[in-house]
DNA sequence: CTGAAAGCGCTTACAG
DNA sequence: CTGAAAGCGCTTACAG
């Protein structure tokens, strides 16, 4: 008896009811329980609409027609079963209301390659991380709660998974089966960057990456790039595709080879001399003088390996990002990179969720907003003064 | 007509039911919908229980045994069961679930200063978003999925911030109205820091900040200093308030006075100049030759303005932070922070917070890990040598 | 103005 | 082995 007891001194840390004579709880409901049972002790250790309705001499019905200003309650009566709720601590069960309407005020967060991330250190995760706190932010704001969930589609998944009234899916791969999966079962949702293989079937935020990598492009040719490598991730999304497609166009223009070599994006800086071996073994003629990484740790890491290797960045060769690390602000030298803006984005595909599991329009065509190029030391042949 | 149907083309993106003739959607249920509606239209555009045993031609009560594998159900039966709710593309409803058990599977972490980080850059929010990463990882590994909360007390929250089965408060606040809340609606909850005001009274994560603070103030002393300023933010949490309490104990043992400066958390590494002012333009021979701040970006900000001043770090002021922030591994000078590996304390608090959820003993005392000391130039009077 | 009844989609004794 | 009934905590026509 003695360790449960202990444990359950914790205030309803456990569920079990107190019951012991002598406890006296110092943050008791300022009411004494609703009555109903003989002594005072709650069921389900939380007030329901009855326990007010009986406590008011009312019926469930007009509490409820109270609470929610619908129908007619004579003002007294409503003012009085209001007082009464606030005492004795009622709040509606969400999970009951959501029975009705189908709807829980939850709105989830895939982040697709959630489970491939493999730290949580901000270099690892900048903007996913972004995303996830702004989305979560913006959600509260219109009156939802935000989950984080990863592939609702696994076996096993919490059912609390299917639960959100919308889903947001960032950065879904080709062919997504959450995608699949939640068209088949009919529930909304908005992903940030296509499904590369049904563009247009779905409610999407287009994030142009193509028009970002010329951006990127435009800015290492202005700095004196004459052949310019991609580095991409792995993972068959959008930005990976899209990114991919313009550096190809823009070298075939030009009447070169295209550069691109894909690496895993988990595997972050690891990948820097794979990358140098990659472009710079053989024919020198086909040496890339510019090296655009789509990834921030990717950029981190090959221009780490460059100067071991005595290329000297950015005089030898330039390198750039398509999406900010932290590194790369602070690292020697400093590397340009691409700001996506995730908290703008995160604030669109919230908007547009909710309207979906309003059941409102979404104003389309959804796009993210503009990447703000962010030029650094790594692309800066003239010497970058602080001003 | 034209603008809503541009809308409903998207699949499913809107709650409207689709029954324009023409439409053949791409990804359709594999069975034709489930009948009871005249031309197999859904009423909520979901398969119930109901529909499934209409199909089988059991009962609701056999498919739910079934199901669940609760309860005698023929081996075939069973198998028909099972195949025709995967065909028709039927999922429990995790809502009406829940109203039974008033389980959603559902936890939710609230992170008490999420409206006060202004930014969700990675340098603002390390720790927090660390831990929310992980956080929402570790649930779904245990079959919870994790909502980001703010304060769910503020009045307009959505119901469903209400709803988890057991909650995470980071960082509660003196007498925290979260936790009295909590506690009165008889939530289950753990708290990763005490609240200040009601230690013991409620489960929490021992940070042990003092024990961190002095692993940091013994490394100073024998990094050369001789008299310390502590840095805290405002928050009257356990990390700040202990931390504080540390420095003072500290100060007197050596019959020193305590220099200690409170500042708030958003402001960042705005504060650099506030701080340098208040400890270098008094007495002389009370100021100090280390400055510890509890937060990487105000180490980051006072760093900068002591170079700014000609104060040398580290020859003539040793800095260090109680927790990193990205930047200071990268800064110039690197500044020496503690990382208190908030993935692992993410993990402990989700499977105390589980335990807390499914009614059972949460295994006493709860500790945070021992933080881990990152020694970096801003406390090496001898030069690092890297490795 | 108020309340009895039905129903949201499940589960769970309980009776056949 | 199977199913009718009651109930989880609400809301919503509908009848008084």
């Amino acid at each position: 008896m003695l360790a449960p007891k202990t444990i359950c001194e914790k205030r309803f840390g456990c569920n079990v009811s107190i019951t012991e004579p002598g406890f006296s709880p110092v943050f008791a409901p300022i009411a004494p329980a609703p009555s109903g049972y003989p002594d005072g002790v709650q069921r389900s250790g939380r007030p329901t609409i009855k326990d007010v309705a009986r406590a008011a001499g009312v019926s469930p019905t007009t509490v409820s027609h109270a609470l929610n200003g619908k129908g007619v309650v004579r003002r007294e009566t409503a003012e009085r079963i209001e007082r009464i709720a606030s005492e004795i601590g009622y709040r509606p069960s969400a999970i009951a209301r959501g029975l009705q309407s189908s709807r829980l005020g939850l709105l989830a967060l895939v982040i697709r390659p959630f489970h491939s991330l493999d730290t949580f250190l901000p270099e690892g995760v900048d903007y996913f991380l972004r995303i996830a706190g702004a989305a979560s932010l913006s959600a509260m704001e219109r009156g939802y709660s935000m989950m984080l969930i990863d592939d609702p589609t696994r076996p096993g998944v919490p059912p609390s998974a299917l639960a959100a009234d919308a889903y947001i899916v960032t950065e879904p791969f080709e062919n997504d089966p959450v995608l699949t999966m939640l068209s088949e079962q009919r529930i909304p949702f908005v992903t940030v960057g296509a499904d590369p293989a049904r563009r247009g079937l779905f409610h999407s935020i287009d994030e142009s990456a193509g028009q970002q990598a010329r951006t990127m492009m435009n800015h290492l040719s202005e700095a004196g790039a004459r052949r310019m490598a991609l580095v991409t991730g792995t993972d068959r999304n959008d930005w990976n595709l899209g990114s991919r497609q313009a550096l190809i166009e823009w070298s075939e223009a030009r009447g070169q080879k295209p550069l691109v070599l894909a690496l895993p994006e988990a595997e972050g800086e690891q990948v820097g001399d794979r990358v140098i071996d990659h472009f710079f073994s053989g024919d020198p003629t086909d040496r890339p003088d510019a090296i655009f990484c789509l990834t921030g740790r990717h950029a981190a890491g090959v221009t780490d390996a460059a100067i071991r290797r005595g290329i000297r960045v950015p005089e030898d060769l330039l390198i750039a990002a398509g999406s900010g690390a932290m590194q790369n602000r602070t690292s020697k030298p400093t590397v340009t990179t691409l700001d996506l803006r995730p908290e703008q984005t995160a604030q669109i595909a919230v908007e547009a969720a909710v309207a979906l599991a309003e059941g409102r329009p979404v104003a389309e065509p959804l796009t993210a907003p503009e990447a703000t190029l962010e030029i650094r030391e790594s692309t800066s042949r003239a010497p970058v003064h602080a001003p």
